[in-house]
Formats: C-alpha cells, structure tokens, sequence
DNA sequence: CAGTATCCGTCCGGATACTG
DNA sequence: CAGTATCCGGACGGATACTG
C-alpha cells in the first residue's frame, strides 16, 4: 500500500495538492521559454534583441511576456537604460540564478538523452504499428 | 559582447536552436504533469487509480495521456496484469529514475521558495499599481 | 479498475501592424 | 531598440458518457 511521504519536512508545502501555492510556482517554472530564458541569462547579462536572437523560434510577443513573468516572480532584473535607442538589460536575480542551477540541468540532460529518448519513441511506435497489423 | 559558449561539449545538441531534437525533449519535460507524475513514481511502482488520487486536480484524460508519452518516451514502465478487474502499474524505467532527480528538485524548490515567489509578486503588482494613480 | 471516445470552451502562441 | 496592441487558428485541457 502507498503511504504520502512526510511532506512537512519543508514547510508544508505540497505541489501536489491542487490549491497549495507551491503548485503555482510549479506551473510558472515548468514551460519551455522560461526554461530557455533562464537558461541564457546564466551566462550573464543579456539585451532583449540579443535574448530573441539567442532563443530560436521565440517570438517577440512570448520573449516579452516571459520575461515579464520572470520579472514579476523576482527572478530577473529588468535594467532600463532611457537612451534614444532605448536599451534594456537582462541579468538574473539571486534568486534567478538559484533556480537556473535546476534549469540548466533539465535543458542539458535533454541535450545529453536525445538518442535514448527517440530510440524509445521509435520502438513504442513499432510495437503500436505491428499489433494493428499481426501481418 | 555576447558569444555562444561551446556547444559542442556533449555531442553539438543545443535546445536553443528550434529544430534541434532536444528542443522536442525539453518540450516534453517541461510540463506540470510530466514532473507531478515522475515525482510520485519515485518513491515506487503506483496504479492508475493511485495516481490519479495523488496527483491533485489531473483529470482521467490529462493522466492517461501523460503517462502515454512517457510510456512512449521510455521514461516509465507500463505494467498490465489481465485479471478482473485489470490492474495496471506504473513505474519509473532507469531513464525515469535518472531524470527524476531533477524533476523533484523542481518540485522540491519551488515547494520551498513560495513565499519568495509570492513577495515578489507582491511588491511588482504594488509598483505597477502605484504608476497608475501617483496620487 | 483502467481506460477510450467525444464534445467544447479557453487560452496559448504565432503573425502582423504600430509606437516612444 | 524594445516594446504594445490586435487578431486569430489550433492545441490544451476539462467534463461527460461509454466499455472491456
């Protein structure tokens, strides 16, 4: 029989439970672009223009909402610099830089594991094809 | 100015580039359900049912199809024993388990960083609203 | 028990146009 | 340069009904 885990050991926080606000931040935490974002921030500071040439297929109205999620939630720095052309800088925060630990090893695994994932895909769908056609 | 770090590092995979296969991993990890259904298969093997209790607010649809690409993905084992009623188990592959480790420090910090999170949000509302009537 | 099938509203995300 | 505003199709995800 499965028995819960001691979930007080960090507070009382459970992302499992529907209404517990741990499972917010798992829903802001857990998309592609905020991923990627994090992601290209870790090296350092970065310009909007340079963030949308780095991220590949971003658009800029995505780009633009992420970062101001991230903003919003502490994670980045947002540094407005009134020139004409305007130029703004991002950077992570503490906090940013934290999370981007786990980022960057969720993005990089993905980039370690392409082969074992597809290999898998590829085998799963044969067996799916053959039982539709026992020949 | 900013340049691209070595990509070559681990075999020339970059998930920054939108037609690279890992883009299609990350796509694939990032994802609330995908980690709340690793997380609970870490601990051991769990039946559908099981599951479905854990996992908080996830309808009979979003599970099945959860558990699907993951099945699919080679990241979970699906076990069926044909009595009646069936019984079916779900367990982590040695792929899942490996990844699961990130999966639940995802969960883990985001369990633990609410209340920073939280202030953040807080104070940028407070900011944005205080821009709109400076009394 | 563990699904599949279907309907349907929401909102994610892309494309385009415009601006300080 | 770094946005905002708007439109829109399609996928996501929930609710419900049915089945081996």
């Amino acid at each position: 029989m499965y028995t819960v885990p001691d979930l007080r050991a960090h507070g009382g926080a459970d992302a499992f439970l529907r209404n517990c606000a741990s499972r917010a931040v798992l829903d802001l935490l857990t998309n592609k672009w905020v991923c990627l974002v994090i992601g290209a921030l870790r090296p350092g500071t970065m310009r909007f223009g340079e963030l949308r040439r780095r991220l590949d297929g971003i658009t800029q109205k995505m780009l633009t909402q992420t970062l101001r999620d991230l903003e919003r939630a502490g994670l980045v720095n947002r540094d407005l610099y009134p020139s004409v052309p305007p130029k703004v800088e991002y950077s992570l925060t503490p906090l940013g830089e934290n999370v981007g630990v786990l980022m960057d090893a969720i993005r990089v695994w993905a980039e370690d594991h392409i082969e074992d994932i597809r290999t898998a895909q590829v085998t799963y769908d044969a067996k799916a094809t053959e039982e539709l056609q026992p020949i």
